[in-house]
DNA sequence: GTACTTGCAAATTGTTTGCAGACAC
DNA sequence: GTGTCTGCAAACAATTTGCAAGTAC
């Protein structure tokens, strides 16, 4: 899922099914080049850099689109704002709290045993784990 | 931690060493009767059922209050609302993502396993395992 | 009596929406 | 050409804050 190139976004956003436009292209090269953990506004304030007219909704109604397109997955970390995460396969978090900064943690770190009982008529979406931790002596 | 009559709900206020007023005492009755999931709009709606001038601020920041206190725990299981939980204890949650329902599981449910590698100087807060759930067919 | 709380309404913040012009195909 | 997308600014909703009056002890 990775693209560096413009190409490689445009590759990208139609393997997807979203069609194809210059600010969505700026938006994937933001979040695809490398794995990022990055708010809205954190990617609007990237874009900018490069796209200077890229204005805040589309940077907002995209990824609304990316997220339905799984090609972004959100995560809920703090209810301040929504951090997006350019990595869709499972894998858990670790968020500090003081910083505001979101890490992937490795497979091998952490591990979720079990099953929930669901209740009849509903389907597991999917398991998040959020590892809280705080700068050491406040 | 139940607390349903008002002298447990003072009780339980006096023990986490919150000042004792009356808006606080109703709200500590709505959270503290029965282990709930409620949204600090679906506590005041609750409250003023029984204590019509208690203001939506009051509420706000006793919950604010009684979370710096570990009376309650914070879910952040969905940007638009902050959920509070009366159980503070360990344990994780379901979340129905079409009815906003948050169920608590079961200890043997689901289990965690590892600890990550934290880095130096930050210290564990806390583990938060939030299994979403959708309702079937869509 | 004193300090802390409350209620109100206004401010704040992250996000969404409506609409006219612009772009992709 | 046609339907979708973008930018702007206004709308929104949940939460917070400032300040004068009220309450606990």
């Amino acid at each position: 899922m990775n693209a560096y190139t413009t190409d490689d976004a445009i590759a990208c956003l139609r393997k997807a099914g979203v069609p194809v436009t210059q600010q969505r292209i700026e938006i994937a090269r933001v979040l695809f080049s490398a794995p990022v953990h990055m708010s809205a506004d954190q990617i609007w304030a990237t874009v900018k850099a490069t796209a200077p007219d890229v204005s805040r909704a589309t940077v907002y109604n995209t990824l609304r689109l990316f997220t339905e397109k799984h090609l972004v997955r959100e995560l809920f970390v703090d209810p301040q704002r929504i951090v997006y995460d350019s990595t869709t396969t499972p894998h858990f978090h670790l968020y500090n709290m003081d910083t505001g900064e979101v890490r992937d943690l490795a497979a091998d770190e952490i591990e979720v045993i079990g099953a929930p009982r669901l209740p009849a008529g509903v389907e597991l979406e999917e398991v998040d784990v959020i590892v809280r931790v705080r700068n050491r002596s406040a």
